[in-house]
RNA sequence: GGAGAGGUCGCAUAGAGGUCUAGUGCGACGGUUUGCUAAACCGUUGAGUUGGGUAACCGGCUCCGAGGGUUCGAAUCCCUCCCUCUCCGCCA
């Protein structure tokens, strides 16, 4: 992920404010445009020097052509002079990597600058946009409640998949280790009739193509999406082979057509794929973490699009009310937040979160993150498209949005629909691959 | 995992140290001819970067899977790695 060279030299004042916005360092940009200098000039030097070389490497192969000896006075004089502008060369040659390199470094250093009109400031700064559905009260009267005090508390998501025999958090600690939830019986059933919702949802209403990606991915795809070097932390890594078990669908679907020039009539490119998801969140342990709100090990139905530049904007909208509509079928109640400079993150120049409200711990928990990269993320990945038939290739723009992630979707959906005998109802578009309208204590 | 073959301009192919500023065919695009279609003929045909110019445009350099090396000079020779295909082994 970076921005351009030729943007930051065009648009120097914008990036080094929006660096600000989001609290980075904009110093990088000086560095980076003083490299870029740099660059330029010793590239121009060395083509200059190759242009002379070549110049008599040609004279010398005319000369033994026309019958010249091969290693008489002449050609040797020509080799000499051949040879020690090739000295230069490597000199210039060694210098330019050094400076490129630098610069590369300097580059990923800039943040995407935040579109204009996004509010400035940190997580404070975010605003709700809207809300859908109504957000359920923890306690309702209710003259059946089991302890006869006209009142009934709705019990948090974790107390409810232990009644239902849903999870056994224990049997994954035991296999594979804490933060690797194992599903049983109703919940794994639930695991798979969500996962197959959201893509039936994406694929036949919504026209996405559904991609079944690579659990892992090898270090330049990891690359690509700016895992490596920004979160490096966060993947699981095997060495031997050199590959990363996925954070994200994102990261093997967005490669999909890295390094590749996409015709116009090809565009939108809009995908949708399921995967595991792997996370080591590490130090993230303690707050918040419990049951299966936060988890090394989760399932996720991801939306990848790649959109001509002229349509992001448009297609964030759109990308952003089709996760709308899985809750909203659903019947979960949930807000749209739009994060402020501060509160999105180095790389997206615009994104929405949806937040799922959970009546049974009373918080809205975020199931949906919907970004609008621009074209930080495809100048990265080398992923251009052509405007015209036959015109020079640019980088197009990319977006993605989880429709939706599993584990917290689970959470507010039995907190939602849990009953005050401790069923809880199964709503209608899981109904028929759950085989039940209502789950059941076992 | 073992043995072999191979990766060249969208596709197919030639290329074996200087004549490769990578040829040819197909496709695509433009044009001529044409009642329509087809065909024929002519022409064009990639990417990156950098310099000049307001610009259309013009020039330099780089790119033949990737990275190193040999050489005055590498698609071509040498080394390492990656990928694809065939056969064998193993296996859900």
């Amino acid at each position: 992920m970076s921005v351009g060279v030729q943007r930051l030299r065009e648009e120097t004042e914008r990036i080094r404010q929006g660096a600000i916005d989001k609290g980075e360092d904009p110093a990088v940009i000086d560095e980076a445009l003083a490299a870029d200098l740099r660059r330029r000039t010793v590239l121009g030097e060395g083509d200059t020097l190759r242009a002379e070389r070549n110049a008599v490497s040609k004279q010398i192969g005319d000369a033994i052509r026309g019958g010249a000896a091969p290693d008489g006075v002449e050609i040797a004089k020509l080799r000499a002079r051949s040879s020690a502008v090739g000295t230069r060369i490597a000199a210039l040659e060694a210098e330019a990597a050094e400076v490129e390199a630098r610069l590369d470094d300097l580059l990923l250093r800039i943040p995407n600058p935040a579109d204009p009109g996004i509010p400035v400031g940190g997580e404070e700064a975010s605003v709700i946009v809207r809300t859908w559905g109504e957000a359920l009260p923890r306690a309702t009267a209710h003259a059946g409640a089991l302890d006869g005090s006209g009142r009934w508390q709705r019990r948090p998501h974790w107390e409810i998949g232990e009644a239902l025999g849903m999870f056994d958090l224990a049997a994954g600690a035991k296999v594979a280790g804490s933060g690797f939830p194992i599903y049983r019986g109703q919940g794994a059933a639930l695991q798979r009739a969500l996962i197959d919702f959201f893509l039936a949802l994406h694929t036949r209403e919504h026209g996405m193509t559904e991609i079944w990606p690579p659990a892992m991915v090898n270090e330049a795809s990891a690359r690509g999406t700016g895992q490596i070097p920004d979160k490096e932390d966060q993947m699981y890594v095997v060495a031997r082979d050199g590959l990363y078990l996925v954070p994200t669908a994102e990261v093997p679907v967005t490669n999909i057509h890295r390094d590749e020039i996409i015709e116009s009539a090809r565009l939108p490119i809009r995908y949708v794929a399921y995967s595991p998801c792997f996370r080591r969140e590490a130090g993230a342990a303690g707050r918040e973490t419990r049951g299966i709100l936060r988890v090394h090990q989760f399932d996720k139905v991801e939306m990848v699009c790649f959109e001509r530049p002229d349509e992001s904007s448009e297609a964030l909208e759109w990308l952003t009310a089709r996760a709308e509509v899985a809750l909203q079928r659903l019947g979960i109640a949930y807000r749209v937040k739009l994060m402020s400079t501060g509160d999105m993150g180095f790389t997206q120049a615009k994104k929405y979160d949806l937040e799922a409200w959970a009546p049974g711990v009373e918080q809205w928990l975020e199931v949906s993150s919907i970004s609008n990269f621009r074209d930080f993320q495809a100048r990265r990945m080398n992923i251009r498209w052509r405007p015209q038939p036959g015109a020079s290739p640019e980088i197009l723009h990319t977006l993605n949005g989880s429709g939706l992630a599993l584990p917290r979707t689970v959470a507010a959906l039995l907190e939602t629909y849990q009953q005050p005998d401790g069923s809880v109802l199964v709503p209608e578009p899981l109904q028929g691959s759950l085989g039940t309208e209502r789950l059941t204590p076992v």
